[in-house]
DNA sequence: GCTCCCAGCGCG
DNA sequence: AAAGCGCGCTGGGAGC
């Protein structure tokens, strides 16, 4: 068997490149899935033109340390290669840092479709080859391999060099060169991440956990009590209306704001507090259960995940840990510190820079705070007499008004987010002043509006990052596609250039332990957090300047023991 | 007993 | 022509 490795080794290390898949399994449930928990139980590896081989670990042994350092070298080819690679770094600690990953590319071509990225699928849709028996989803555990088995594990492997060739004359084709270039520097560091994973304080957590479960219960008792229902589950919405209806309070749902306007002053904050509290209890015990024996939560997270192109995050999802007490339960590991940056209203200097709008570009190139200069826009002030209450209705503007929000939708939601209660005709001069304070989102605006009405069939970032509009999308679809895919992808872009900076910069002293769309988290030794720190803010900046170079960047790093000193 | 969808809500 | 965008997770409840 290890001779076989040997024969391996070398066809790998003459091609250069190989193409490898894995299939895992797992006692626990989920385990298949999870490299901290499961087991390998087949690779197969491919060179080009040469049949693939399949490796039953249950039959060698393992890997042999010369294939491992091998695959290590080579140009790795592989059909969601993030996965496999994990798998690999966790169980045989090889890193491969060249990588093209064929679901990412397809991703790429279909992004905004309802086009599906499996692999049978996409070989279907490029090669024309038919798929093998699905065989995923069976024991891989077992004592022997079946032939359906085996068939399915070659059959997935051995169409990935084609595939590749014909994707990355697609990518090509379609001018997504550039962003499938960043996509796949990026996947070995999002790896690395995942791997490092977050480390979090079980017994704060804990605690935080019994304080909002009492709460919740609490609450529970004195709803049921007022009610006259102890068997009343307050997380039934349907329970929940019959019984405010009984009660006089006749609402059409039971969501926060529907809820708030009809406040009677005893029941409705009962159930909203019942609400939160419950929402605390579902994050902490889920976050709780995600620790691994490291005493860390490797959650995943997918770069190519939505259609904008910005991450997506999931077991557990890192991208909504309430802000508050809970973030602080995220900390760094001992003698280690955690830097925390962010790019500060990115998304408003990206639009800035893609609608050329120079009033605003100016003010950020002359570090002007943007919500404070709206405010006085569209509230007809002058900047010194803008409170605090005028900031946060420009903030909602800001956010608002630049995706396409009507003056009605604008003013529910200044009522409800930040409890400004606007009438209409106010909220319309609101809209008003803010495009005439800034006629390049005005004329942006226009252009996208015309480009609906035209049908344009899709949107593109400054990188080229392409998101397809449906020939099926109605009229309203296709403008919020087109005003915000640009924006939400193009910062994308930014903190995905900036994550594969900070390879260059602080590998070896520091690394990355999560990312917020807007915010990268990095963990380092205690005595190098500030010059880390400053080095991440210099390459989040260069990272900005290279995709928006029109607009003044503005990352910024806070170092502490946890993720809650922001 | 399982799968699917919806309502609701956390985040940027 | 429609009424800001992008996600993932949970529990309830319908349907098979």
């Amino acid at each position: 068997m290890s001779l076989d490795q040997n024969t391996i080794a070398e066809a790998v290390r003459n091609a250069g490149t190989v193409a490898l898949d894995i299939e895992t399994y797992g006692e626990e449930k989920g385990g298949g899935l999870d490299p901290w928990r499961g087991n390998i139980r087949v690779v197969t590896l491919a060179v080009p033109g040469i049949p693939p081989w399949l490796l039953d670990l249950k039959q060698t042994g393992g890997l042999s340390q010369v294939l491992l350092t091998a695959i290590g070298r080579a140009l790795i080819v592989a059909h969601n290669a993030k996965f496999d690679l994990l798998w690999l770094a966790v169980k045989f600690g090889i890193r491969p840092k060249r990588v093209f990953c064929t679901m990412t590319a397809s991703r790429l071509l279909t992004a905004g479709t309802k086009e599906r990225n499996g692999l049978d699928s996409v070989l279907l849709r490029h090669l024309k080859v038919k798929p093998e028996k699905d065989q995923s989803r069976s024991d891989w555990g077992g004592l022997f391999l079946t032939e359906e088995q085996m068939d399915y594990a070659l059959g997935d492997v051995g169409h990935l060099h084609e595939l590749r060739q014909v994707l990355e004359k697609e990518v090509a084709a379609a001018r997504l060169a550039e962003v499938c270039r960043l996509e796949m520097d990026l996947i070995p560091v999002v790896l690395s991440m995942e791997e490092a994973g977050i480390a979090v304080d079980a017994d704060r957590l804990g605690r935080l956990r019994e304080e909002a479960l009492s709460n919740a219960q609490e609450a529970r008792g004195r709803l049921s009590g007022l009610l006259n229902m102890p068997s009343l589950n307050p997380n039934s919405t349907k329970q929940l209306l019959s019984a405010l209806s009984r009660f006089g309070i006749k609402v059409e749902n039971t969501r926060e704001p529907t809820l708030a306007s009809a406040d009677d002053g005893k029941i409705i904050p009962l159930i909203l507090a019942f609400r939160e509290q419950e929402k605390l209890v579902q994050y902490a015990t889920g976050l709780l259960e995600a620790i691994q024996s490291d005493g860390r939560i490797h959650s995943s997270f997918d770069p190519t995940g939505t259609d904008t192109g910005r991450f997506s995050s999931q077991n557990p999802n890192l991208q909504s840990v309430p802000r508050g007490p809970m973030r602080s339960c995220f900390v760094a590991a001992q003698g280690m510190a955690l830097v925390i940056a962010d790019y500060s209203q990115i998304e408003l200097r990206a639009v800035a820079a893609i609608a050329c709008e120079e009033n605003m570009l100016a003010a950020f190139a002359r570090g002007e705070d943007l919500h404070r200069l709206t405010a006085a826009a569209i509230l007809n002030k002058s900047p010194g007499e803008v409170t605090k209450e005028d900031r946060q209705v420009a903030k909602s503007a800001n956010f608002g008004l630049i995706y396409g929000q009507t003056a009605d939708g604008f003013a529910a939601y200044a009522k409800t987010k930040y409890g400004v209660t606007l009438t209409i005709a106010q909220a319309t001069q609101i809209r008003t002043r803010f495009f005439d304070s800034y006629p390049g989102i005005a004329r942006w605006h226009d252009d996208c509006r015309r480009r609906a009405y035209d049908g344009y069939p899709e949107v593109r970032t400054m990188l080229g990052r392409r998101r397809l509009i449906p020939s099926s999308a109605v009229f309203w679809d296709r403008f919020t596609a087109l005003v915000n895919a640009p924006v939400q992808g193009g910062c994308a872009d930014v903190i995905k250039a900036a994550m594969v900076g900070i390879e260059n910069t602080l590998s070896g002293c520091a690394r990355l332990v999560s990312t917020v769309h807007d915010e990268l988290i990095v963990e380092c030794s205690a005595d190098s957090a500030n010059r880390v720190a400053e080095t991440l803010r210099q390459t989040m900046n260069d990272a900005m300047r290279g995709i928006f170079p029109d607009v003044e960047p503005d990352a910024e790093v806070i170092t502490g023991s946890n993720w809650g000193a922001k």
